[in-house]
DNA sequence: GTTAGCATGTAAGGAGTTACATGATTTT
DNA sequence: AAAATCATGTAACTCCTTACATGCTAAC
């Protein structure tokens, strides 16, 4: 059973299929190259370096071993299996109700150069879709209920929904992009089709 | 040794200081009033009003005893007790590191109402400064290291220094108009201390 | 009468933070 | 020589989610 939408793991997962680096240097990657918005810390990201590799996704190279060059420091280098590979793209096809999260997209999204065209376009509507329930949600409320309603309550508000329609303005255009790129593709694919026959 | 910054805790003594409200409808209210990113589940609430009885910040009345109007629903309806206001009071003061993360920042934010201007100052400005170092971060990280450079990872990083930067024109909008409300305010006093003298 | 929504809870498990601990290396 | 940063880790604790469980009431 796949463990459910698992944000760091695809991040350590997907960070690793580029290159093999050490402990260190991910949790900088994670925090500063994908949209993560809290600090991961190492409590959190060693123990699950281990886990990886119990699993078998992963393996660990201790550099401090190798006689290379002079006095490197001690790091213990991870980089992908054959399984982990597999895994990677497993959890990268699967754009279910998990990828729309506000962490998961994130790093999704960032990956999306590893993903299939029509993955790209699933998470991506589900992401919008659910974007535009939150809108609704928070609209209705604000309209139906006689709620909380001094100055900075309403500021808070206000901000909240522009930046929520704001990010779905984005996703449109992405999605547009993402339209378009098929297109093309499948306009190549009819011609070399015609070619075929 | 009051615990550390606890975004659900105030945000349930805040909605309650405005008025009493049940478990369910009071879930509604954090989803949709305050600036909730994900939402908050009744297991999690359910047994922290339990708590927050327990630390008699709060008191449950049961309308389904009351011989009132006919057949309400049984609901539970909980009130602030004179520590609740208390706590409340003393946890809106503390406008220290805990108050500028992303959860905690939207609910103070949205109780600034009961906030002493000059803690509204320091969240206001510690939000400010904690999304300028973060900037910095990402800014310098994707300037100096080779990095992950594809499109998707490039758009992901514009999106976000834009969103972050626009949150920080915001802030500064804000800490604007309160400079100015302070500066209103005493020059009133000023006039004041005038005709006293 | 049946579905949908209201309303309150419990138990188990997983995930992450915090604080602690250590030591090497580079920079000032 | 001291301070900062690199680098890895452990343990306790807290918090939250998930799934389960129950029963009432309004609407269709």
């Amino acid at each position: 059973m796949a463990r459910r939408g698992d944000a760091l793991e695809l991040a350590i997962l997907g960070l690793l299929a580029d290159a093999p680096v050490h402990g260190y240097q991910l949790r900088k990657q994670v925090d500063h190259e994908l949209g993560w918005t809290r600090l991961l810390s190492y409590g959190t990201l060693y123990p699950r370096l281990r886990q990886l590799t119990r699993d078998g996704y992963i393996v660990a190279d201790d550099t401090s071993n190798e006689p290379g060059s002079t006095s490197r420091r001690r790091r213990i280098v991870y980089r992908l299996t054959a399984e982990g590979k597999e895994r990677l793209a497993e959890l990268l096809e699967d754009g279910g109700p998990a990828a729309w999260g506000d962490d998961d997209f994130g790093v999704r999204f960032a990956l999306f150069s590893r993903t299939s065209s029509p993955t790209r376009m699933r998470v991506l509507e589900g992401r919008r879709t659910r974007l535009e329930e939150r809108l609704a949600a928070v609209q209705e409320a604000s309209r139906a209920r006689r709620e909380r309603s001094d100055s900075y309550t309403r500021e808070l508000r206000r901000y909240g929904l522009e930046s929520v329609e704001r990010e779905i303005r984005w996703l449109n255009e992405l999605i547009e992009r993402e339209r378009a790129q098929t297109f093309e593709k499948s306009f190549e694919n009819d011609k070399e089709e015609k070619h075929d026959s």
